[in-house]
DNA sequence: GACACCGTTTGTCCTGGACAAACTAATCTT
DNA sequence: AAGATTAGTTTGTCCAGGACAAACGGTGTC
């Protein structure tokens, strides 16, 4: 009844959603429309993913997250695909080239884990909390995307690299952490995004400043992100989005979540999906990147000199 | 087109899968066979979800997690489905009383979150990493579980009792690192499973020991824990599964994963789901709790000494 | 540049049927 | 009494194919 794991060397339906992060009805209807995927069929009639088109799903999928649309990429070649990864690839290249420099992207493998580790927390010595997550970290995380796009990274490196990125995030705050001060930050994502790397690295740097921070973590429904705002006192609630995140759900959210909030209450928004929304956003503040924090957090204690 | 954002306060179906973790096909089906849920319907037919529906279907999700059926409860009414709570609940009540003695179980609060903080850390000094874990930590989770299903505690506090714990655990992981020492435990979860509590504690309880530990996160795919444990030449590999995991799904994963693997390294299985499965489970060292795996531990240290 | 329009693309939802895996309970074996 | 078989029931997942509103891209207007 619970058929997650594939018999052989083929993926049920079920599995493909999970992995791909697409959802059954969108890869029957792609397979309907495009032509693919083409999966093979069990005896039963159910379809079989073979793991080539699975890759190939994960690919799309990502190429889909930066803004592409599918007429143009689910019916492509791979060789297509490929051409487009380069034309999506190559604006980024400061950034990984920032994160070749200094040899960290080497280590994120599977077998490098200890040196990974050694290194980040050598690289945080080195610079500072601040200085690490906004030179290191960020430019870090988004080269360890692209290699995975370029098929030079796996899934579960881009896994372990996370995780170890919040064991050094997590006991660097925790060393930080100064309980009353002010601001009072309350940190979280809506409902339908998990992504917690971009919540940590906001706390990292709001937290050196002397901001009280406080992570609820991810998928917290508008009503109860009001309820702990209100009923912790807090000054601003920060939301984070990744570049996964359609831009329309999250101003809608915002905006709905601003009525929801007493005026009192300043709300930040930062990730890729908000940035250069900020006309779209009446009583919401856009915080194009991790440096911009700062900025904002003294434009807040500008305006409120008092809880200081 | 996505539609996951509630319209007024009623959910559409996507909404409910999201909150619930009941899958869509789940919810229709359960609706044409025996009347519940019973959503409203929008202009265009499609499902609307009145909040207390959506509350008593998590109650049953936690209901079904705990072993009942559904032919006994999703037809049932609220007073039914409370008196079985009580049934699930008082076999358990040890660890309710546990969790309240201390009082820590009141600080999982919204608004309380810096005391809960302040307590844990204190209980972790007092006690020391592994006494804590064992002791406090794992009792506690239980605890709030049941005040969840009590409604005496809300999902974001959940979500924020597990986010300070992670804040704790990893911080005092990562003081007692030790990077060189044996055995190398692979710690991670198979790829439907997603708590990540269980692997922390398993840590915490590990490397105190001198034991090398490293955690790939949740949902790690069998051939990539595999290829991950080869590759990094661990001695043991830790699995955790929580008490949602389906028990058979739990025990053919282990199989193929130790048929999978070299006879070399140990296959360690732990959390709810595999309690009592040893029987089931040849060539697997099943860790019925957090207490047995120090016992596992000299086990497998009694068999290699030579790589002290 | 901002805004309103319009045809096209696209993801999600619907119904109702089917079926195999998971469970329960009763029976048989050791 | 504990374990294995068997038979019957419950239950989650999958399928097909149609429908539609929201999102998008381009064009024209202020």
């Amino acid at each position: 009844m619970n058929a997650p794991t594939p018999p052989e060397a083929a993926f049920s339906i079920a599995a493909v959603e999970r992995d791909t992060g697409l959802a059954k009805d969108t890869l029957r209807v792609w397979e309907r429309r495009y032509g693919f995927p083409a999966p093979a069929r069990d005896a039963n009639g159910e379809r079989l993913y073979p793991p080539e088109q699975v890759d190939k799903l994960r690919l799309i999928r990502r190429l889909l997250d930066h803004g592409r649309r599918p007429a143009g990429i689910v019916g492509a070649s791979a060789e297509e695909l490929a051409a487009m990864l380069d034309s999506c690839l190559c604006p980024q290249a400061a950034a990984t080239a920032a994160g070749r420099e200094d040899g960290l992207l080497q280590l994120v493998r599977l077998h490098r884990s200890v040196e990974l580790n050694a290194a980040l927390r050598q690289a945080l010595m080195k610079q500072g909390l601040q200085r690490f997550v906004a030179d290191t970290v960020a430019p870090l995380a988004a080269a360890v995307g692209e290699a995975w796009m370029r098929g030079e990274v796996e899934v579960p490196e881009e896994h372990l690299f996370t995780e170890q990125v919040q064991n050094v995030l997590r006991s660097a705050i925790g060393a930080h952490a100064t309980p009353g001060g002010r601001p009072r930050v309350l940190l979280t994502t809506f409902p339908e995004e998990d992504h917690v790397l971009g919540l940590l690295m906001a706390e990292a740097m709001l937290v050196p400043e002397g901001a009280a921070c406080l992570s609820l973590g991810t998928r917290t429904p508008l009503a109860d992100i009001r309820s702990a705002a209100v009923g912790g006192g807090f000054d601003i609630v920060g939301l984070s989005f990744s570049i996964a995140y359609p831009a329309r759900q999250a101003i809608d959210g915002l905006l709905e979540l601003r009525a929801l909030m007493p005026d009192e209450i300043t709300i930040w928004a930062g990730g890729a999906a908000v940035r250069d929304k900020q006309k779209r956003l009446p009583g919401i503040e856009v915080v194009g990147g991790l440096d911009e924090t700062l900025a904002a957090l003294q434009a807040w204690r500008a305006v409120h000199p008092q809880s200081m």
